[in-house]
DNA sequence: TCAAAACTATTGGTGAGTATAACGATTTGG
DNA sequence: CCAAATCGTTATACTCACCAATAGTTTTGA
């Protein structure tokens, strides 16, 4: 079937270790599929989750540090605040410190949107967990904090990653 | 900080448990943006890649298996297949079966090009794999597997996925 | 002190990627 | 033989990420 004497070597490694970045990515727009599914009934999308969701984490942020929290164009984030803004779940103010920045924070009923929106995301990683024991979930979980902490964590990323 | 009873217990699991989507997420944006560059020296895409890595794995497949295995619209395979075959590494051919059917299959040209990919994907996959031992990668790939099957596998996905 | 440079958020425009709808060509079933 | 379904294709619209440019603010340096 094949003339050349090094390929074939090469492909059959390359098929069991290169599957691994396609996988992800498959898995990832599986995952994003399921997580809209289940936050379109609360009107939020996948970003304005993880706004919430950052900001819950980490406190209050300037929009800057949001940006490269969640790896968000900073362009992008201006509209996506404007509509959490506009529905009262977070708030812009200026820092009085730098009055260049806006200093972003998470009002109460913006805290009671995120848990809403929290077990809704649970439940759709539920079903995108189902296979592996609870072990092995927290196994996964390890190795991904680890590979994301390294490839793209919040420190040490030579290049705009 | 918060005068709800039930939420506070919630948002913690959720920080806890709702992070694996999310992190998956993150991770094969930058899995995509490295494999990308990779193959860019290569002139092309990532869609191509796997496109080829597929045909390669699964034999001679027809547009619509293609479509569903790759998650690929069929409207959007058109033009990726048309790049391919004007590059000679693919060739198109009426299913004598069925003269709707085009039998979409890896010419030579391809499959050496998918060689020298394969290892541009290795050497991307790599770093996102570096914090990992050889175990934990085999159980990482596992993990990936299982989910991948279980969530938009090839059978049994009742919705679109 | 004051002008120049740097920083923050914002706007608008461009391109890639993805989804929907409609259209010929072909097959299938009544 | 004709209606319905299927496969690939085309055209189109929509979302999102990125780049360049701008206004307001702060810092720097002569």
């Amino acid at each position: 079937m094949n003339a050349m004497a090094s390929a074939p070597t090469a492909a059959e490694a390359a098929s069991a270790e290169a599957a691994c970045g396609l996988l992800i990515m498959r898995l990832a727009r599986a995952s994003g599929r399921r997580l809209a599914a289940s936050l379109e009934s609360l009107g939020m999308t996948g970003h304005e989750f993880a706004v919430l969701h950052l900001l819950h984490d980490s406190g209050p942020l300037s929009q800057q540090q949001l940006s490269q929290g969640l790896r968000i164009h900073p362009s992008n984030l201006v509209g996506l605040l404007d509509a959490l803004e506009a529905d009262g779940l977070l708030a812009r103010t200026r820092d009085p410190a730098d009055r260049r920045r806006h200093i972003v924070a998470v009002t109460p009923a913006g805290l009671e949107r995120l848990a809403t929106a929290q077990r809704a995301a649970i439940e759709a990683e539920r079903e995108l967990l189902a296979p592996l024991s609870a072990k092995e979930r927290g196994e996964l979980l390890s190795y991904l904090r680890r590979m994301a902490a390294s490839s793209c964590g919040m420190r040490g990323c030579a290049p705009k990653c």
